[in-house]
DNA sequence: ACAATAGTGTCTATTAGACATTATCGA
DNA sequence: TCGATAATGTCTAATAGACACTATTGT
């Protein structure tokens, strides 16, 4: 075996799909290419991401909130591990592995860094498995995947909470169910599930409305809980 | 931004927790770090791993099959990609990356490299959350988050019966779930369960026996299935 | 016949899903 | 009073789990 010395070292990137609810759509936050010389993909969308910086970054965990916070001034949002992707061939310049993240927050929270450089992020809908534009590298297979498993742990979890703000109704919180899930699930046995779950409790306050007012619940706990069944159609097994 | 040329780029390695059933106990391989001057810890003992070879290995799945068909001989096992961990501290040669595999394979289809050597790999029974020997860099953590994924998905999925040998028996299916869960499951329900998610099929073969003869099994899909409940005791939730 | 394991049947508590009904607000 | 949404109640089909029972082999 080589000296790790001599051993030639891939390029290490961390790369962020940062999802929210906006417009009661599933959006995905991208960022243009740079159109310079040199640069691979000049111009395309890509998910926010970069170079490991082996001086600032303690961590994988800490690269991504790093790149997360850069473009959307949000500091604690939820934030996955997805996988990691490397091969000699999806980038141009050479073999690269990233380590690829996914995160969920409240659109509001979100301060983008609209400087007018056509390098900022912007929120793109979700569209079926990916987006609209044709994306950098291998980012489509990327997001591809942070979908898949966003959609396939919504079945199971309480991560759309993560997409609501600090205080929200059992109302708001389905609807965010459905919007990621793409389709109505039943309102009695929702919520029977959510408080069953145990993982959200009353703030004590309401939300008025032209209509009957609603309670106002907040997270109990940061991490995700599991539920015991799927989301299931009556008779659907699987 | 830097241009890549000129980043310092971390090492990058792939790590395999190869997990199977030896002595109805669940096992994990283990080889010895060598005995040099200049390696880091040296004799202890380590999850087979090394570090990624740009010209070799086509991906990083490519990477983890080379390193487990080096100690096993094994070339199709059950292998699913853990995650990935990074920092500076890991590794005292310096920021190190290394993206983590766990595989589940049948023991009798496995040859170890028995050259006496020290660095040989060796079977080691799971105690607990890892192993009696303490491990090199932050395996413990690795095989501690490996053992934990395996356990979690184990209770609604068809994980075990990769554990298994070509044929099986229902019963050989139960006792490769009891095994991993560390805790026994009822019989009828247990087979209605994995006789619903068809994911077996009947070769046709009983094994002959002292007592009743038991109908072979094969597994009709090489994808684990995932189950649409956990398993749990009555009354519980979650 | 017996021991031992394979495989099936029965019963019940639980609960998801479907949908109807009631509650509470502003206008 | 009415419209709209919040919240709860009722009914049923499905099924997991517990456990008893039957089936099939070698000795």
């Amino acid at each position: 075996m080589k000296m790790p010395q001599t051993m030639e070292r891939p390029l290490a990137t961390v790369d962020v799909a940062i999802f929210a609810i906006i417009d009661n759509a599933l959006q995905v936050l991208l960022v243009r290419r740079p159109d310079c010389a040199g640069e691979p993909f000049p111009g395309c969308w890509a998910l926010p991401g970069g170079y490991i910086d082996v001086h600032k970054d303690a961590s994988l965990e800490a690269c991504a909130m790093r790149k997360l916070r850069e473009k959307t001034g949000v500091r604690s949002p939820y934030l996955e591990q997805l996988g990691s992707w490397g091969s000699a061939k999806r980038d141009p310049r050479g073999y690269t592995i990233t380590c690829v993240y996914f995160a969920l927050l409240n659109a509001e929270l979100v301060t983008l860094d609209h400087s007018g450089k056509v390098e900022a992020p912007t929120w793109q809908p979700v569209d079926g498995d990916g987006v609209r534009e044709r994306l950098a590298f291998d980012h489509a297979t990327l997001l591809a995947a942070a979908l898949q498993r966003l959609r396939n742990k919504v079945e199971y979890t309480s991560l759309p909470a993560f997409l609501l703000p600090e205080s929200f109704t059992l109302s708001d919180l389905q609807s965010a169910y459905e919007t990621v899930l793409n389709r109505a699930v039943d309102k009695s046995a929702f919520r029977t599930r959510m408080l069953a779950a145990d993982f959200i409790e009353p703030t004590g306050e309401q939300r008025a409305s032209v209509t009957r007012p609603a309670l106002l619940y907040r997270l109990k706990v940061r991490t995700p809980v599991l539920f015991p069944r799927t989301f299931s159609p009556r008779g659907e097994t699987g």
